[in-house]
DNA sequence: CTTGACCCTCACGTTGTGTGAGGCTGGAGG
DNA sequence: CCTCCAGCCTCACACAACGTGAGGGTCAAG
């Protein structure tokens, strides 16, 4: 609080000091300008302390007053900052009589046209992004029977989101959907039908819990499901659990082979005990 | 230059440090991350700086590793950034696990069009703008026949951009016209229609040049030809000489009264006159 | 042992105001 | 006369999300 004498000064502005009674014949202060055009006192206190746009005069106390030319500068500077020019773009046009306005202008509008593309794809993301937390795929209904075969239902998706929509899983997997194509999904689908046909040649081939070839496709199946949201050893025991218990998980595995939800269920419990995991009180998450 | 000692640091992040040479296997380093991310190192350590993304890893010398962890969240980062999320939105989604992912997306997706919609407008108005920079009215050809009548050429706009489109008074005047209407355009000329007719009734009335009748009709000239640009009485006194001189310009004022372009242009030197100006040496400007 | 590519931590600059803090001015009312 | 209050003044810090050095370590290679 050094300066906190009064704002007497010795000639700051090039003009001549107004009498000390006369207000109104001079010209508007700030406060009247700023509601004349829509402009905060602060952005005109800005545009002096810049040298932008400063008043012509001052009282004796300091209060500035603009001239009827300063609110013509005012008013044009308001028109070019509401085109979107910055305020040096806006000194340039303003100082420099020989500037070339409509090719500021022109410049101006192919910007803008630029941000308004620019906007126009991140909404179009946005609404990517949007669909895929509501729907939980970003394909049409013959799409996924075509990737996910005659034995995909479409409802799954809404049981799904239904059962899990506010986890964090559902949110990664939602997110991560948000930017695969069809040719993604169908790899993806690929791979899980490669992982089945494993399963049931491992079983066939009487793999049992416990052995090097089981824990392989255990962690296989780690890879595989990763790409809907990483999954945790912990995670992938309850997984197996469901797998067998799901009246639903159950018949798909069972229809691969029979038996095969519970051997499934096996193998996950059997290498999560080798990587020091209790199936029995494994937790999601 | 105070802290100018090594980077080491008791234990700024709470993880392990890595081993002294192990590099490659515990994660990328902010360059690595960066260019597969596609931001730049500033980025990384600002996101670091503010805790929205630190590195769970830091070797001896204090470079900050990333993990696969580390590098999922950077991801969805990534992605939110390019949605046009700020930071702090991002943390909030990212950290807390109750948030409303797709509201916050919608009520973004809101805003983008928001957005989109005032840079429309914008580049609506700047087109405006351009057009009454290159043009200088925004009538079609009719609207310029029935507002200023049949003896109107449009090419005289033409012209009048050829001869004077660099002066500060041609930007005014495309400025201002950028904003008026045809109700606009009427109004001005019909007050210049008004005051042919009382130039005209005031010559047949004998006023003489430096009588108060006449040193308000050309007040009045001055005030009504504002709307173009604002006329000093300087450029007023150029004005009328022209009136005169220019054929054009005299056969429409001829073409109201006999001998009026003169009439005209000595009114104006009698009233400059008594404003203290020299017609004989007054420069536009 | 030097070079050169990376990495580190400050710390200030950017843009166009928003938001006080602390204090003066000027007209209205008691 | 004094007080009140709206309006004005000048600092000066804050913001979002980094950019851009300064000044200096680190690391693998020649």
């Amino acid at each position: 609080m050094k300066p906190s004498g009064s704002p007497h000064r010795a000639s700051p502005t090039p003009t001549v000091k107004s009498m000390p009674d006369a207000t109104a014949t001079d010209g508007p202060t700030v406060g009247q300008v700023s509601t004349r055009l829509g402009v905060t006192v602060r952005a005109l206190h800005h545009w002096d302390d810049i040298g932008l746009a400063r008043p012509s005069l001052r009282t004796a106390a300091g209060y500035r007053l603009y001239t009827a030319g300063d609110l013509e500068r005012l008013h044009r500077i308001v028109v070019y900052r509401e085109i979107g020019l910055g305020l040096d773009r806006i000194r340039a046009i303003l100082d420099d009589s020989t500037a070339d306005v409509p090719g500021a202008l022109r410049a101006q509008r192919t910007q803008v046209a630029e941000r308004i593309d620019r906007l126009q794809q991140l909404s179009a993301g946005l609404d990517r992004m949007i669909d895929a937390h509501e729907r939980g795929l970003l394909l049409t209904v013959e799409q996924q029977a075509a990737i996910f075969g005659p034995q995909w239902n479409p409802d799954w998706l809404a049981q799904a989101r239904q059962h899990y929509g506010d986890t964090t899983q559902w949110r990664q997997y939602a997110e991560r959907s948000a930017s695969r194509g069809p040719e993604e999904w169908q790899a993806i689908a690929d791979a899980t039908a490669g992982l089945d046909r494993a399963l049931g040649d491992a079983m066939d081939a009487g793999v049992t819990p416990g052995s090097p070839e089981a824990n392989q496709l255990v962690e296989l199946h780690r890879e595989v499901f990763a790409s809907y949201f990483p999954l945790t050893r912990q995670m992938q025991v309850c997984l197996g659990r469901m797998f067998e218990a799901d009246p639903g998980f159950a018949a798909h595995y069972d229809g691969i082979r029979a038996g095969l939800a519970t051997w499934f269920r096996r193998i996950i419990d059997s290498s999560a005990r080798a990587h020091g995991i209790d199936p029995d009180t494994a937790t999601w998450e």
